[in-house]
RNA sequence: CGGGAUGUGGCGCAGCUUGGUAGCGCACCUGCUUUGGGAGCAGGGGGUCGCCGGUUCGAAUCCGGCCAUCCCGACCA
């Protein structure tokens, strides 16, 4: 494959567009491999387009070790996504439209509805499964805000796929056999992963891993540990100190502490009036009590209370994938007035719990457990409880993973304190259950004739996306610089010069490298000087970059490495030969 | 959806405060020179200044409304 530079629709800017941020979705629309189309919109141009189907078919290979490709519309009828309720639950993300006939459509953030479908379709026997089937579709979502260029747009192209078992034995197998294939994929790519526990959302189902790029232009924030424990910040699980003796607590006793509605304040006051003997009082040594309203799918609302270390705050996100699919909101005042039992600023745990005077439900962070002593609210103005022990004045109706995770926090595997770090989520794998096949009604006949409902997983691969974390963690001052197999070429041909000799040293060497089997990009163009050329060679961003120029009068040609910088110089009768090697030897 | 900002040739920007009919760099076209690290000189093409309305003899510039885009947050692959 020879593509000439003097031909290919590609311009290369000197300077990136305003609305590119990140230094790899600048390099890529620099280069010209990929233009803004509209808001989270883009046009692939032929060297982007290159590396996307490169990216593709690596996946493709992969995928095809352990399931059948399909595609399926984009474009999808309202009905099946009704019959589970994602018509209603994805909101504003779901891109509708409506056809001539007055029919609701939408075009698919996700397949679930459609493969279960075609598989109750088609199958009705165990004698059928396992099964695992996937596609490479472009996806639609309608982001609020579309972000980072291709890292988050509202079409992309992604990999899913679906799997099919009886039991919960062939789930895990299925979802072990994918595991093992986004390794080899992601492997393949040349991009940095780790594998983090994740929660597996609004979508529902049990076992959820993530892969993560590791990057600073990363949006998901998670955590690791010496010992390789990782996790999504949204799943990491707080370490539970162990229980202590609840007879050696003294006994708890309220004191006046006005002016003290904030844990601040409450500790200045603390520290004034009451000090310890041993240290300062600390924000860690109280309990806040968080007042928050539920909203359930169906409508109803509930009052709950979280009990967290003073020290910490509530992390939405964390609590929201806890309480899924009820929305959280704050209390106002109307919700305070109608719970008089609560006083806002010095709320204590006295009065909370489900069999308690206010009957509100109340979860407390993992880290208060029976025989923890807290500071905390005595349920009148201006006064505070000291001493309160857990399991002796107040027993909580649970526990739930709401507080902030901080960087030095100890991880669960006791392996040391957890780093915290961002990445972008390029592959997620779950086992989904029965949602989709109890909702749709995909059943199949075991052995005894009896009906059974499969149990599925998912499993994504963001293609798209995919393209953007190799640039943005790839990419560095000069330009581009692509791992071998992802980039647009295997080499990219400099000619620099006029003189006959070294233009037709250079088509030679172009047509001998295609010959060998290289795909080369042919910088021939005659009126651009080698300065430009250079600059252009190093901004694409293929693994190898050739010139051939004045060397050649002493017959040679110089190899140069993009990612090192190291040159070259080989003699021309052996170019062939070490260039062919060179691009084999990264392959 | 909250907060902030910006819309002027393909890209990056100036002009707007103080209205007078649009400019600079890159890119593009022609010619000459140059030719190993984004060349120089000369000439040239390309813009209803986001849209609608208002004020004015006259609006890129002032006023009102709308739209779009980007950034932070909320939300999310």
């Amino acid at each position: 494959m020879l593509l000439r530079m003097s031909s290919l629709f590609v311009r290369t800017l000197r300077e990136a567009p305003a609305d590119a941020e990140l230094p790899g979705h600048q390099a890529l629309v620099r280069s010209g491999y990929i233009r803004r189309a509209g808001s989270g919109l883009f046009s692939w141009l032929p060297l982007g387009y290159r590396v996307l189907r490169n990216v593709e078919r690596i996946v493709r290979e992969e995928m095809d070790r352990i399931a059948q490709e399909v595609h399926f519309p984009a474009l999808l009828p309202k009905e099946p996504y009704e019959a589970t309720g994602r018509w209603e639950e994805y909101g504003d993300n779901l891109f509708r439209l409506v056809d001539r006939r007055g029919n609701d459509h939408l075009l698919g953030p996700t397949h679930e509805e459609l493969f279960t479908l075609a598989v109750k379709d088609l199958y009705s026997s165990y004698k059928d499964l396992p099964l695992s089937l996937y596609q490479i579709q472009t996806k639609y979502r309608d982001e609020a805000r579309p972000r980072a260029g291709l890292l988050r747009g509202r079409e992309f192209l992604m990999k899913d796929s679906y799997s099919f078992d009886l039991d919960d034995d062939g789930l895990e197998a299925s979802y072990q056999a994918h595991r093992d294939a986004y390794i080899a994929t992601f492997d393949r790519l040349g991009l940095e992963y780790v594998i983090v526990s994740a929660m597996s959302g609004a979508m529902g189902g049990s076992r959820s891993e993530e892969f993560l790029c590791p990057t600073p232009v990363g949006e998901d924030t998670f955590v690791r540990s010496p010992g390789g424990y990782a996790a999504n910040a949204e799943a990491v699980v707080t370490v539970v100190p162990d229980a202590a003796p609840i007879d050696e607590a003294p006994p708890a006793h309220v004191e006046d502490t006005p002016d003290t509605p904030t844990i601040e304040t409450l500790v200045a006051v603390a520290n004034d009036r009451f000090p310890r003997e041993d240290r300062p009082w600390v924000a860690a040594d109280t309990l806040k009590n968080v007042v928050l309203m539920l909203t359930h799918p169906d409508g109803t609302r509930t009052p709950l209370i979280i009990g967290l270390p003073g020290d910490r705050d509530v992390d939405l996100k964390r609590l929201e994938a806890h309480l899924a699919p009820a929305e959280v909101a704050p209390f106002t005042d109307a919700d305070f007035a109608a719970h008089p039992t609560l006083v806002k600023g010095y709320i204590g745990p006295q009065v909370l719990g489900a069999d308690s005077a206010s009957g509100i439900r109340y979860l407390v962070d993992p880290r208060i457990v029976a025989g923890t002593r807290w500071v905390t609210g005595a349920n009148e103005p201006g006064r505070h409880v000291f001493d309160l022990t857990c399991g002796r004045d107040f027993t909580p109706d649970g526990t739930i993973e709401a507080a902030e995770i901080r960087a030095g926090d100890p991880a669960p595997d006791g392996s040391g304190p957890l780093e915290l770090a961002r990445g972008i989520e390029i592959g997620h794998i779950f086992q989904l259950g029965r949602k989709y096949a109890d909702a749709l009604g995909l059943q199949v006949q075991d052995e005894q004739g009896k009906l059974v409902t499969v149990t599925m997983g998912s499993y994504g691969i963001g293609v798209s996306r995919a393209v953007a974390a190799i640039a943005e963690t790839t990419v560095d001052e000069l330009g581009l610089c692509w791992p071998a197999g992802i980039a647009p070429a295997d080499v990219h041909l400099v000619l620099a010069g006029k003189a006959d000799d070294i233009v037709a040293g250079a088509e030679r060497l172009a047509a001998e490298l295609v010959e060998a089997g290289c795909t080369v990009l042919f910088d021939d163009r005659l009126k651009e000087r080698p300065g430009v050329k250079f600059k252009d060679a190093e901004l694409i961003g293929v693994p190898h970059i050739v010139v051939v120029g004045k060397g050649l009068a002493e017959g040679t040609v110089e190899i140069k490495d993009r990612a090192s910088g190291q040159r070259d110089d080989v003699g021309v009768d052996d170019a062939v030969t070490e260039i062919v090697r060179r691009v084999g030897a990264a392959r």
